[in-house]
DNA sequence: AGTAGAGTCGAGCAATTACTCGGGTTCTGC
DNA sequence: GCAGAACCCGAGTAATTGCTCGACTCTACT
């Protein structure tokens, strides 16, 4: 969140050498791993500049302000879950596909995109509140896997939902929620136990 | 978050009469106006103090550091939610009570609890990370709420579920995550069918 | 070799902000 | 009516932190 009114003077330098890229890079690496640590409030720009082994003044070079680290940061990870996300729905909603098998890959998809780094996702998407572009290309994401998920249920035989474009978001945000809940708070042996109900709970869903 | 270090020196005083039992009401009521305006980083004590009407020098008096307002409108909120909670549930969790009922109550009182004030609610169990207490306070409700269910669902014969402890779990969690996803982003014209749709789902699990 | 500009550096500035403290005002019990 | 306690006040302090800017080095190209 921006606490601070945002200055904005200067346009900041493109990275044009070799050099220079490597160390927008390290930045950025070094800005996932402190605000990790230590949330984005106490995540100090100073801090993320010793931690990449680098001076202050050349983090300024390259990013405005604060944010500017924390957006290109969100606009990567969700870009890694976008790929993520569609190539599994690529891969399995296909109209043979039985509905156990395709409930339980994009719930199991969901699941890797969340345990990569915990402290940072809960950071970058719970602790901020979103700048609109960053919350419009999220939404954008959810709603390119809803509309492959309800054409998939518009095909399928088994399925008997009455709006498939409700069954289909009910379906996404429920993995959602339910995922996001298991990572951050479930015991680790419980997973395939829970895999499992979570599956049930959505193949019930749409045979009923 | 605790971006500073707690202090924590002196032990603040307690309110004995009633105009001080005003005073700490009035500066706590500022206190989720401002946080959920301006979030928790940028809800600034000073700022909390002028909107109360009320000297800094005061609000020091009976909070002993900026987190401590933070936790008392947690505690207050989690109070709340367990009574309207538990309410709903006891009334509600009979063994005779149909399912669709059943489902339907409780996901409206969710929605209840979540639509009082989005932003606040926001500020308070996502943007901070949140203290130990306050953390167990909260797993104690949810398990309150969830063990109430399993009993319903063991005595229930419409229900078949392999292991209640587990089906109950996921109703509860798949009705918290649902409801706020739908609090936070949903059309208000969108609600009705919505939750018709979570009851479909909730039986549609329960009876497969 | 010379030079323009890309890249790096880090001390320090300006602003913000949680919190104190000494002193004044109001209440309460005797 | 008075002492002491409870309450209230707000200018000031100490510390933090985002960010600048002028000096320096490296790279590429002629």
């Amino acid at each position: 969140m921006p606490a601070r009114r945002q200055k904005q003077l200067r346009p900041r330098k493109q990275p044009r050498q070799e050099r220079s890229r490597e160390t927008v890079a390290v930045i950025l690496e070094a800005a996932a791993r402190i605000f990790a640590e230590h949330g984005y409030a106490a995540g100090t720009t100073n801090r993320i500049a010793a931690r990449a082994g680098v001076s202050i003044g050349s983090l300024y070079e390259y990013f405005p302000n604060k944010d500017a680290l924390l957006v290109a940061l969100m606009e990567a990870h969700i870009a890694e879950g976008q790929a993520i996300l569609t190539d599994a729905a690529r891969e399995v909603l296909v109209p043979a596909a039985p509905l156990r098998q395709v409930a339980e890959r994009l719930v199991r998809a969901m699941i890797d995109l969340h345990s990569g780094d915990r402290a940072l996702h809960r950071v970058l998407f719970e602790e901020v509140q979103l700048p609109p572009r960053v919350r419009r290309q999220l939404a954008a994401v959810e709603q390119q896997i809803t509309a492959l998920m309800a054409a998939y249920l518009r095909g399928h035989p088994e399925v008997r939902a009455p709006n498939p474009e409700m069954a289909a978001s009910v379906i996404v945000q429920t993995i959602e929620g339910l995922t996001h809940k298991l990572v951050i708070h479930g015991e680790p042996d419980e997973t395939e136990a829970q895999v499992k109900e979570f599956v049930r709970l959505i193949t019930g869903y749409l045979t009923t």
